[in-house]
DNA sequence: CTAATTTAAGACAAGTAAGTCTGAATAAAC
DNA sequence: GTTTATTCAGACTTACTTGTCTTAAATTAG
């Protein structure tokens, strides 16, 4: 089992930081992604195409052709992927999995877990793909490995 | 899609939080849980024998047979119930899906979520049974409603 | 001992997520 | 214009999770 986002989400933000390092404009193919990625190939096609549609990323056919970031690298946050992929219910959800989650009828870890998925929020939304891009420079930062 | 815990899990600490509020060795059915959580009968019984088997239930059969609490309740923490359940692969799984989640080879996001899942981590470790049946009493609090 | 009630067990069905395959559409390169 | 490389689209398969059904085993009550 993944942990908090789907599989799908997983690729999605991997590749997406995959792109982040590549110049602004310039298109990557699924072939390249797959490679260093290690996602299938078909299944990876389609999740491309579903944030391409969501006007995450561009696309173009043919030779020459690929994906690239479909906006500005600092207006794209992790939180734009999960949401495009996964949606936001995790914002709203009881963790125990009761009906609802509100003050008014709250589960046994309400509070701390309140605190926690701002936490996870904050995480996703302050994290643009353009510092994504500059902090995977770094020698020691995964996907730069080759 | 559930939050962080699959669904079973979610079912079992709804369950377990129920058991609590009994008094200790009293036996509740299958019937009366799934009729007061809503949970399906044959799903919840299989999750039951489950945590049964774990150590974590007591099982009786026959007439004023049921389920309940395998130890006493200071003793069994949120965590035991997750880890029963779903395991623990979530404290050490990057959670954007990389192979691996060390400091060697970190992704964008491992030094946040590293706070944030300690933060779950304890959440489950320091929630106790006994505590969670102290809070439910209280009238505002799910799951007394009837 | 018999009947009733409950968990135990396993097969099965339905639903969802993940992954595969094939061909069409598009666009560049020659 | 033909070839080639790529995304686009949809059907299909596989795997996993969730949920259902039926029967067996155990235990209590009478
Ligand atoms: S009621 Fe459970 S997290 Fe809010
Ligand atoms: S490497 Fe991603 S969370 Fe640690």
């Amino acid at each position: 089992m993944s942990i908090i986002f789907s599989r799908q989400c997983e690729y999605a933000l991997q590749a997406t930081s995959y792109l982040a390092l590549k110049p602004a404009g310039k298109m990557t193919t699924i072939k390249e992604l797959t490679k260093k990625l290690n996602i299938p190939y078909h299944f990876l096609g389609k999740i491309l195409q579903n944030l391409t549609y969501k006007g995450l990323l561009n696309s173009q056919k043919g030779p020459t052709g690929g994906f690239s970031l479909g906006m500005p690298a600092q207006e794209i946050t992790l939180y734009h992927i999960v949401d495009a992929i996964d949606g936001n219910d995790f914002m709203t959800k009881c963790v125990m999995g009761f009906p609802e989650c509100t003050g008014k009828n709250p589960c046994a870890v309400h509070e701390k877990w309140g605190g926690l998925r701002d936490g996870i929020y904050s995480m996703l939304v302050n994290k643009n793909i353009a510092q994504i891009a500059k902090e995977m420079k770094k020698p020691e930062f995964r996907l730069l490995v080759d």
